[in-house]
DNA sequence: CCTGTTAATGACCAGGAAGTCATTAACAGG
DNA sequence: CCTGTTAATGACTTCCTGGTCATTAACAGG
């Protein structure tokens, strides 16, 4: 024990790594910020996260908005993109292609880390207008095309029935929306499960939207 | 400009109201946490608000984590237990069960204060679970039942379908946590018309609870 | 009107975290 | 192998805010 043959103090392996570095302050970033919010995210922790050392940090951001910013930013990739997609080309009924694109949502969501950037947005978005303008803008407005030209297509072909809902097709996706809320506060309390969910979700929404026709089995 | 003249300085008025400091501190505190959420609000801005001194609060409280649970706890009233009594008493059909109940449930967030409420558990509930096993307990399981009675008479009485969205009912209020998140975050971008809205969502929740019966009009 | 109790004040302290900077040592290029 | 550049370090400073406490002055009761 004495102090001469520790094996520990180890004055921690340097090493230069500058096309590296930015990439993994912004993963442990998210991380940290998502977990406890902006205000309480310390930036040492972000530092000991992405291994590296608080002013390590400051080399690549000037300060810690700076970096809870660039974090959000990088990760707005339009995933509506891929619906988007999916609503252009796709084959089959209106009914079919909700019963498709709503479990592609969940899995982006859920199975894909986009749930992670989603709370960040919900618990900050309020305190950083320009962060939640460029998320409104670039996913959300993209979403509500999305939605507007999937619900135009049901509508069109005769399959959807014209209504308040028609109009403001966003409410669509509210309860993946809630399922976030979700997993954030009570899935400790009450885990949800997201097949259930998800089943649930595309029912309502979909008896909501198809026009009866051969339902009249009464 | 000389500083004798200057009426200023007055020393603050002190007043003793032992009843009503307590209330006045909860109401201050609860819109800071609300604005700001719990890291980033200020003790100081709270007193500000409710017109003391930061000490005193310090009389009442003892740390600022227990005026947060303090200000959060007073405000958990089963609001529920309104829709609740109407779902028991309601002497209609279920359809106009549901365009009674729904409304309600927005005036309550919206009109009376709820979603300040709800906007706080949402931001923080993850990091303070005692508080939103509270509100899970109290407020959500409440929600709940009460949803799942309501969707069970109309079962029982035919005008409801059985379905994936009848066994996990609490989907059908998915649209208005969304609107409260909407609310919080991208409403100054495009605000939303809380009148469509409920509109948009009656629409959905009930076209998919309805079992079709006269609306074969096709 | 006096006076003891205690609500309220505001100056103060301590700790924590954002941000700085002089020093160190990887690495590239000669 | 040498050496200049600069990524990386970590000790340091500064500021902010939660929390304390001695002092003051409302008010109630005699």
């Amino acid at each position: 024990m004495t102090e001469s043959d520790s094996a520990a103090e180890s004055p921690r392996p340097r090493r230069r790594r500058k096309e590296a570095r930015p990439g993994e302050i912004i993963d442990a970033g998210l991380q940290e910020f998502a977990e406890n919010g902006f205000a309480a995210t310390r930036l040492e922790d972000v530092a000991k996260r992405a291994g590296v050392v608080k002013g390590t940090i400051y080399r690549y951001f000037s300060s810690k908005e700076e970096l809870f910013e660039a974090a959000l930013s990088s990760r707005i990739t339009p995933f509506f993109d891929d619906v988007a997609g999916l609503v252009a080309a796709y084959p089959g009924s209106s009914e079919d292609l909700v019963r498709t694109a709503l479990p592609r949502i969940y899995k982006a969501l859920f199975e894909d880390g986009l749930h992670v950037l989603m709370r960040i947005i919900i618990t900050e978005g309020g305190r950083f207008p320009a962060i939640a303008e460029q998320y409104h803008r670039r996913v959300i407005s993209r979403g509500q095309e999305v939605l507007t030209a999937l619900v135009r297509r049901g509508v069109e072909s005769g399959e959807f029935r014209r209504s308040a809902l028609t109009e403001l097709p966003i409410v669509i996706v509210a309860p993946a929306v809630m399922t976030i809320v979700w997993k954030m506060t009570f899935d400790r309390f009450e885990p949800i499960e997201a097949r259930r969910f998800l089943a649930a979700h595309v029912d309502m929404v979909l008896e909501g939207l198809l026009a009866r026709d051969d339902k009249t089995e009464k």
